[in-house]
DNA sequence: CGACGATGTGAATCGTGATTCACCGTCCAT
DNA sequence: ATGGACGGTGAATCACGATTCACATCGTCG
């Protein structure tokens, strides 16, 4: 009926997508229901299926599919040759992330700490490893250059994304979909970093 | 029939605590159904409801009950006369909650990071809350005093209270029930404090 | 003794969503 | 035109654990 490729929506699986992140970024998981997801992409329960196997392989393609697109932001900030030395790569990946989360706190919350299906879970669990190794990665360079004092990268990462994870999502989630002033947080989250890894002052 | 103070159990009450905390001890929040709960205490589903209106009722009691002996260790180590600099106070409290955690991570994990029912998550944010604002009083002292770099105080807190969290849980809920080397993790925590509240080298 | 309250039993019931399935249209290939 | 694959429908079903409730049991008190 509806021409090919034109007006409101694309295909019936696009749409579901699309369905299931806008109700994760108003209510959260918890808010995206087959139902609700269904009835907001137009079409009824049964057609989830004829695209997904659950609901849960549905939320993992999306997880897979936006923390996928967060991870090329933050590879690309701490790649920039903006930056020289490790301690401005570890900021610049996380300012980004920060600021990125900030900006719909919901979704952050969704992505980062909120209760999901095991097998979303296990795709959150991948990202956030691979979070940390690739900041793991940068700070080894910074130790080994004598840029850092010594430390267990490993170690040193987890404490970074959890920490600016809570900082997040912690403070933010008491608060509605206006964060209070996201400049703010982030240049005190940046500071906070680069006294964690032990890099000095700002450049 | 038993003696009324002897030998293996006290009142049912305190049975079904007991039977709801070595549970979640060890298979966290999830493996604690009423079920389980009622056979390990050794009475039926429905006695649980003599005492508590709903499971969650019961888990917010056990929480609190943990999470403020929890909180009693770590102010009480935190307020020692042995530390003297702000700094070492707040050293010493996340030590003291690293220490504890890694002694039983399964429970760490259900009461620092598992997916749990809103009441008793009601509960553990309120703990959160009390320690990110205890570290926070720490800090402001220790920055009006002029022995920690100028910060905000809240944020710093909160991002410990997540980093020392997400680097006890993180690593280690891939693991069994045998940490690795509790006492490694707990001085590179450590270290990691120290550099990211701005203290210098140990004392 | 007999009533009564507090406590315990456990099978039946409920609530909440996810999941299934018998039944269409539509569109293309033969 | 006709068969059948590809979606789509939506009410019925299922799974799963919490919760209820009609029925004991026991200890205490008048």
């Amino acid at each position: 009926m509806a021409g090919s490729s034109s007006s409101a929506s694309g295909t019936t699986r696009a749409r579901l997508l699309e369905a299931a992140l806008a109700l994760t970024g108003e209510g959260g998981y918890a808010a995206a229901s087959v139902a609700a997801i269904a009835a907001q992409a137009g079409v009824s329960n049964g057609a989830l299926y004829r695209h997904w196997s659950s609901k849960g392989e549905l939320f993992a393609e999306l997880f897979r599919t936006v923390c996928s697109r967060e991870l090329e932001e933050m590879t690309a900030a701490g790649a920039s040759p903006r930056h020289t030395t490790a301690a401005e790569r570890v900021e610049a990946v996380l300012t980004t992330f920060s600021s990125r989360a900030l900006r719909n706190p919901r979704l952050a919350w969704a992505l980062i700490a909120e209760p999901v299906d095991p097998l979303v879970e296990a795709e959150r669990l991948a990202y956030r490893r691979t979070y940390r190794e690739g900041l793991a990665a940068l700070l080894r360079t910074g130790v080994d250059a004598g840029d850092l004092p010594p430390q267990d990268p490993d170690l040193t990462a987890a404490a970074l994304v959890g920490g600016v994870g809570e900082a997040l999502v912690g403070p933010t989630s008491p608060l509605a979909d206006a964060p209070p002033d996201a400049a703010v947080i982030v240049a005190a989250l940046s500071a906070f970093v680069r006294r964690a890894i032990g890099a000095g002052d700002p450049g």
